[in-house]
RNA sequence: CGGGGUGUAGCUCAGCCUGGUUAGAGCGCCACGUUUGGGACGUGGAAGUCGUUGGUUCGAAUCCAAUCACCCCGACCA
């Protein structure tokens, strides 16, 4: 057992932030409330980029760049916006250091002050206004990858922090349907996404009007369930109307010569989905990393006492890394600059996944427990034994399932299937994981009774009401979570008021 | 922003109550040696303006005040 992780049993809340810190993903900045991504958690980062990035092309949108600093008065313009986020923005008055009294002070005070984005919304809006002039200029398909800042109190290295790095697309359409299509399209690439690169099962579903989005007519998300029974919003998807058209006058000449307000959506996702992957996957021994976004998808570890045994895994080892990443790729990784004994090698040249051989003077066991920290989905002993019988000990990281791989079955596509079925076999425990922790409640006795006792998800029929959602949170601390679009036609009685509601899903909430 | 807690070496902490030479331990780090198939051991070494500022005092890690940061619980939130 990991002697520096906190067993997710005695303290979750500790055992999240080992796990960060064992695999190294993550370090408090010397602001409050911010963080230093490290290069480990960064590539993970990365990694939901490259996936999603391509996913937005692929359906149409395309990136383009907005500015860090918005107009005070542009917050003003959309009344529920400003609501939501006025009370979390950081605000820039000045615009220098002068020497005073007590060293430097903040001068050149500013005629308008301005805010660090908490979303762009506004400005994007404003800049649309001036791109849309006909009918012919639409849809415009927008996303931006930057950063944001909403002033939180309390904040949770990648779940909650003052700034996090996000993507947000910003899309404006001739029609109401096309928006909603839009909204859900990207919906469903975010549950996709979630599913096939991070094995985080999620529901799709569609946000009460007491969640939803400040300025939205509709919000969807995806809500995943950790492993200590919290939800945990994995993205969200806005169908803006033409609330935001209106506030900043995106109007266009339509087909019929008459102006008309365009129709807006926005969805994105933030470094929080790294959150949501430690928490879904990782267990007492670190970080579980999904294959399709761990920077090192192999560790090989060489045993040896001898130099002369030190020599003959070398060659071997060599073999199998030949046999992975190619001659060229060996001979590059060779040259490499690194700070350590630890080789990488390419195995992917497209995502720069890679395989890394750990030569560092140190034991094995500690070797072992390096890597696994860090999460690397497999891991090659190879020692004289190994070597002897012409192959490698493979060990699975997600389940510790280990077994004898010969040199000879050891190629790209093997190591590529061997991922993907990590992948399946991770997303398949969390499916189940899920489905064991989804449960049905009556009334609200049982409601009250599930979400204190078991936790996860609490399926029952609900008929919106601001109020009553707010007292429930209340005396449950759980909230509706969404509307499940599966479930989105059945009707039942409200397990409150007893009138018709809709299938929803409770829970309590990161 | 409200309540509670904690700040002493990279990390975890002792010392503080009852002020007094040169501030300690374990882990980690560095060197050397013995080791090496799941977290080894020995010897030696480097490393701290005791969170910060101010006050009390002949003298402050220790007492007082303020302030900052972090952790936990609430309100808010991607």
């Amino acid at each position: 057992m990991a002697k520096n992780i906190k067993p997710r049993a005695e303290d979750y809340a500790q055992w999240y932030l080992d796990v960060i810190k064992a695999a190294q993903l993550a370090d408090y900045s010397p602001v409050r409330g911010c963080m230093v991504i490290r290069p480990e958690g960064y590539a993970i980062w990365e990694g939901i980029q490259r996936e999603l990035d391509r996913r937005f092309k692929d359906t149409g949108p395309t990136n383009a760049y907005f500015p860090l600093l918005i107009p005070q008065s542009f917050l003003t313009k959309e009344a529920q916006h400003i609501e939501g986020f006025a009370m979390e923005c950081a605000v820039v008055t000045h615009s220098k250091l002068e020497h005073g009294a007590k060293g430097l002070k903040p001068g050149g005070e500013l005629e308008e002050p301005l805010i660090i984005r908490p979303t762009s919304e506004t400005v994007i809006g404003h800049m649309y206004a001036q791109w849309v002039q006909s009918y012919r200029d639409l849809p415009v398909l927008i996303n931006q990858w930057c950063n944001v800042m909403r002033w939180e109190m309390r904040t949770r290295l990648f779940l909650r922090t003052a700034e996090f790095l996000w993507q947000e697309g910003h899309t404006a359409h001739e029609t109401e349907q096309e928006a909603e299509e839009e909204t859900l399209r990207m919906l469903e690439v975010y549950r996709e996404f979630a599913e096939d690169v991070l094995a985080i099962p999620v529901v799709k579903g569609r946000k009460t009007e007491a969640e939803k989005f400040p300025g939205a007519n509709v919000t969807y998300c995806i809500e995943g369930l950790m492993q200590d029974g919290k939800a945990l919003q994995c993205g969200t998807s806005h169908n803006l109307g033409q609330n935001f058209s209106k506030a900043f006058d995106i109007k266009f000449l339509g087909r019929d010569n008459k102006q008309q307000h365009a129709w807006t959506t926005s969805w994105g996702v933030s470094t929080r989905l790294i959150g949501a992957m430690i928490m879904a996957h990782s267990d007492d021994d670190g970080l579980v990393l999904p294959p399709r976004v761990a920077q090192n998808v192999l560790a090989i570890v060489p045993i040896f006492k001898t130099p002369e045994e030190r020599a003959k895994v070398a060659a071997f080892v060599e073999k199998v890394v030949r046999s992975l990443c190619g001659d060229a790729e060996f001979q590059a990784g060779q040259k490499r600059a690194k700070a350590d004994d630890v080789a990488a090698y390419f195995f992917d040249k497209f995502t720069h996944q890679r395989v890394v051989v750990d030569w560092r003077d140190a034991r094995p066991g500690d070797k072992q427990f390096h890597w696994e920290q860090r999460g690397v989905p497999f891991r090659f002993e190879v020692g004289p034994k190994d070597v002897d019988q012409g192959g490698v000990t493979a060990k699975r990281r997600f389940d510790r399932q280990k077994g004898f791989v010969e040199l000879a079955k050891i190629s790209p596509s093997y190591l590529r299937l061997e991922l993907d079925a990590v992948h399946r076999d991770m997303f398949a425990a969390a499916t189940k994981r899920r489905q064991e922790n989804t449960r049905d409640a009556a009334s609200y006795e049982e409601l009250k009774a599930i979400v204190t006792d078991k936790g996860g998800f609490v399926r029952c029929f609900f008929k919106q009401d601001k109020s009553i959602e707010a007292r429930i949170k209340e005396e449950t601390k759980a909230t509706v979570r969404c509307i499940p679009m599966e479930t989105a036609n059945e009707r039942g009685k409200c397990i409150l008021t007893g009138q018709e509601g809709q299938k929803v899903l409770f829970a309590v909430a990161y």
